[in-house]
DNA sequence: AAACGATACTTGTAAAATACAAATTAAAAG
DNA sequence: CTTTTAATTTGTATTTTACAAGTATCGTTT
């Protein structure tokens, strides 16, 4: 039972490519990276450039041109907290919450035909097992810590 | 039980990660993509560039210069095919084939690691869901289409 | 309150990755 | 022999990335 490794180097090449193709909403198209962030910043309350860049274990300043870019496109805002100015508040406009909900539901529509081609006991099991190595993968002292 | 796509972008995250951290074998320092083409060299049988930017996806332009980088590190060689001028047969030199048993030994390190966080019972579940979730994908229509 | 260091973020710069269009070389077809 | 097709490379331009250094703000110490 040694093709772990084969099975796992599959599976991620196969994401991978998955992630590429899935984020052109419309005329827009949206790198990987971009459509992590719009959906970290989706997800997170009021959260700030740091706690984004570090969810996603981008470098800081790699992360401060890629908002940058989203500003632009109009995706994105950013505003310096009341509190400490340092700080900065991302928040999607409505174009980025429609971009979300537009890639949530072409992800749902890739990941719905995906498990189409196995029968329900197999679906439950595999969604099971992906929670497993989530989870797995979250106690891992090797990898993976910071995200979420 | 539609936190099916929040479970697999954790999950691509986390193997995005797992493989940016995998892939620094002493002093030298391997990409994502070099790791792949260097695993893909190892495992087909007599490659040819076109074969390997197909099995991963990657442009042939961006691949011929990836090419050239891993040559000039030694990792891999590029001989012409001797029935047909325009081919030419990519493999591993001495140092790619250590590379790539390297980095096979460090990614099983960190799966046997993150696997060690389960049971056996879980072990087996998560081993038998992935290689559904790979069959389930090579069948998929609306991507993957062309890897492996 | 002035000075200090720490924190959050940005810019300078330079390297690497990417991909389209066009060029090159070699085989196959006519 | 000429034309077409195929495999790969180069020209060029954009994007991504990250280190080092910079700016601005806050908290703390004196």
């Amino acid at each position: 039972m040694d093709n772990k490794r084969e099975l796992f180097q599959v599976l991620t090449r196969r994401f991978g490519l998955l992630n590429k193709n899935c984020c052109s909403v419309g005329a827009i198209d949206i790198s990987t990276v971009h459509s992590h962030i719009i959906y970290e910043i989706d997800k997170q309350h009021e959260p700030t450039m740091q706690q984004i860049a570090e969810t996603l274990a981008i470098d800081v300043t790699t992360f401060s041109r890629q908002i940058q870019t989203l500003i632009k496109m109009e995706l994105v805002t950013k505003s310096p907290s009341l509190n400490d100015k340092r700080y900065y508040v991302l928040a999607l406009t409505t174009q980025g919450k429609f971009m979300a909900s537009a890639i949530e539901a072409s992800m749902n529509n890739y990941l719905d035909e995906i498990f189409s081609h196995m029968n329900e006991f197999e679906q439950e099991t595999v969604l099971r097992s992906i929670k497993l190595l989530n989870n797995a993968m979250s106690k891992s002292s090797v990898c993976c810590t910071p995200l979420l």
